[in-house]
DNA sequence: CCTACCGATCGGTAGG
DNA sequence: CCTACCGATCGGTAGG
């Protein structure tokens, strides 16, 4: 026998644990929210005691902005990929929107919707949170300025109106009755408004 | 000396003092969120102890459903008597639009939003707020039943897009910067879609 | 990764 | 309306 701990030699062991308790917690903060969800329920759902749990993270508060980043990051790359495809403005819109609501709505999601609920998360958190989410919104400030729109609609308003309809798109939509494709294609019809009909 | 109690003597002086206790709540709430509002909390605002509230009111949860009932009963009528003053359908939804954003975006109103942030509250309040917040919402769906949309349009998707709006507009607007009334009007300006142009 | 615990805070109550 | 307190739960830590 050794005191060399097991875990050690198996590769990446460390960083998979840690990658599973992120996507726990991720799951869990979008179902009850940050307040609702404890640590121990945390660590109920990763087989482990709520306290174990700060081997691998260093504060709850920490934690649900590291959960925050990771599924902005994901969804930002993830967009990215699904405007390229697409030329003309209204349907790197409509791909934009169709990749965001797949996350939002995925229950199984890795990458969890939350950019909501800013109210119950203590302050130092909220200033991390609305920073990262101003950064991954200038991703649709360009998809909105490149769009041919009248000139009577304020685009900032218009996407101020875009974004808070697809943060706020998992609270009404029943799963499994719309596809994501549908509800995009349903969001882009009322937005879509063209400057020139020629 | 008499054991009666002043306060009796004051016409109305207790339903006048709950209504106050009601108010505060709702503020509270609409800041900080269902659980970032602890009863110590309200108490402290009302200048009395967190414990002493228990003499107007049954319980937390109680006092959060008769908070948002209130605040949607207002809504209801402060909207309908909105809508009276106009006949042509478009004119009808942004009264009620505007109406509606006067309420959730007036930082000293009466009745506070908070429609949202269902995750956060215990399941039976839940269950109790949704039941109110359907039926608030008739009202919009005979509003958006009234519009000559093009045929293509869902109109049940359609009512859950606009109320979602409406619903997420206190996320996103700067106070002071932008009027109900400007909201309201370029919220029509994007929902606006006619069958025909005859 | 666990047991056992800390101080703080919560909703709510008793008794006056 | 207050003081004083209850049992429960929280985030987090010590020590192994």
């Amino acid at each position: 026998m050794t005191t060399m701990d097991d875990r050690i030699s198996e590769p990446e062991a460390g960083g998979t644990r840690r990658r599973a308790i992120l996507e726990i917690a991720a799951r869990l903060f979008a179902q009850k929210g940050y307040r609702g969800t404890s640590m121990r329920d945390i660590g109920e759902a990763a087989g482990v005691q709520g306290g174990s749990l700060y081997h691998h993270i260093k504060s709850k508060d920490a934690l649900f902005v590291e959960v925050h980043h990771a599924a902005l990051d994901e969804a930002e790359r993830r967009i990215t990929r699904a405007v390229e495809q697409h030329s003309q403005p209204w349907a790197r819109l409509e791909a934009a929107c169709t990749s965001l609501l797949e996350i939002q709505l995925d229950p199984a999601s890795l990458t969890m919707p939350m950019m909501n609920d800013f109210r119950e998360v203590p302050a130092p958190v909220r200033a991390a949170l609305i920073e990262r989410r101003d950064r991954f919104e200038t991703l649709f400030r360009a998809l909105v300025d490149d769009l041919p729109l009248p000139p009577n609609m304020d685009r900032s308003i218009y996407r101020n109106l875009l974004l808070s309809q697809l943060n706020s798109a998992a609270d009404w939509v029943r799963p499994g009755r719309l596809t994501p494709q549908e509800i995009a294609a349903q969001i882009v019809r009322v937005f879509r408004h063209d400057a020139s009909t020629g």
